[in-house]
DNA sequence: TAATTTCTTCATAAATTCATTATAGCAAAT
DNA sequence: ATTTGCTATAATGAATTTATGAAGAAATTA
């Protein structure tokens, strides 16, 4: 079943939702303001964020732009009445709804229900994730990479590797890491096998190999926009 | 550009709304009712409906399922404040989103944007059902394949597979997203049962086997346009 | 039930990719 | 300037993966 976050600094608010959230057969986990939403999401998958707007440390909307730099989460904002700009504003960096406090429970749970349901359908089989980087082209549903226009061919492990680094792109990955979610966790290699692979990813990105930056005494990281 | 019809008794509301849309660049059309609504989408295709709930001769419920009997348009409904059994109720029968009167032009607009950008991706799929790929032609409604005008007979798996492939061309698909796609979750054999599959329809597709890419070390791909 | 078609598994050869090692090269610290 | 530790690269044998043909099992049809 689907895994809501509750993001509100109002533990009432937090509890009625979660009440009615678990009732109707979801996994709840709740955050207090949008700095630990944040932090939740970067080490968790949920499916939907419910989200106040007024937060303290960090508002809805800069949580919902944090949050979507790195995962695809539909979120619903809860906000005051007569904040007609924010909404405007709201849909363009990817709020899916609105529901305006003081809100009915129910209501809150019928819109629930039908993002999940309306994201379900678009993820299943055609979510594009496609990215550019100059003239380095990812397309990572179609198993693709372009440079400069020209299909690159590359082996399994590349493509894998490249995967990885662009979904995670400017954050710092340790060898370690990069075996543990690229190789699997059941290899026990030498860390210097990623070094190799790293060296074949660079020649096939010829120029533009220099997204790949070395973290020296640490690993790797893609650094791009 | 999006054709949206309105739908409303009260003349003030459709100019209103008229204004604002083609401001936005939509072209809109006006009913009186729900019955004209109905009336107007049997013979034209719009994209979005704006719909009041109530009204004279048919309301905006019994219009929207009428209407979604035949074709599948979106439908933003305008309804009075503190309707939320409706709510619940509309998202049911296919209600993509409401709008509270008295609103402000702009939000709905936004919403109108958010609704068809949504269908947009959504909806590409779902209409066309008989792809062409040079000489290849693929009939899934029909469950013919066609080689250079000539029909290939094939058997029920390779159908399934083909039809699976290019609905989803240009999508890598792992040979376990296609055992369970094509073959059903509840098939538990071996992975090799794809490639044997893979080759057959290869066969059959003659000189079009090159649509079917093989991506090492992940699964197979329909590649095309 | 028998005949036919289709499906799945298995074995093998060919092709590709991987992990490791050794060495050279570079960067930071002393 | 030298040392130390880390990274880049090339080479190679091992391992993995795919294509294909064949055969028995299963399902469908007559």
């Amino acid at each position: 079943m689907a895994h809501i976050l509750i993001v509100d600094d109002e533990v009432n608010i937090r509890t009625v939702v979660r009440e009615y959230a678990e009732f109707e057969g979801y996994d709840v986990t709740e955050a207090e303001n949008g700095m630990e939403a944040v932090s939740l999401c970067h080490d968790n998958d949920y499916d939907l964020i419910i989200m106040d707007v007024m937060m303290p440390r960090l508002d809805g909307y800069s949580a919902c732009k944090e949050i979507h730099k790195t995962k695809n989460i539909p979120v619903i904002m809860l906000s005051a009445r007569g904040e007609e700009y924010d909404k405007l504003f709201g849909f363009e960096i990817g709020v899916d709804d609105y529901v305006v406090k003081p809100f009915s429970p129910k209501e809150l749970m019928a819109r629930v229900k039908v993002v999940l349901k309306r994201n379900k359908t678009a993820g299943d089989a055609n979510q594009m994730d496609r990215y550019t980087f100059e003239g380095l082209e990812v397309d990572i549903s179609g198993r693709e990479v372009y440079v400069d226009g020209k299909k690159a061919s590359m082996t399994p492990k590349e493509y894998d590797l490249l995967f990885y680094l662009v979904r995670n792109k400017n954050i710092a990955l340790s060898r370690d890491k990069l075996l543990e979610e690229v190789w699997g966790y059941d290899f026990f290699g030498d860390d210097r096998t990623v070094d190799t692979h790293i060296k074949m990813l660079r020649n096939s990105l010829g120029e533009y190999r220099k997204f790949i930056v070395t973290l020296r005494g640490m690993g790797y990281k893609f650094e791009a926009q």
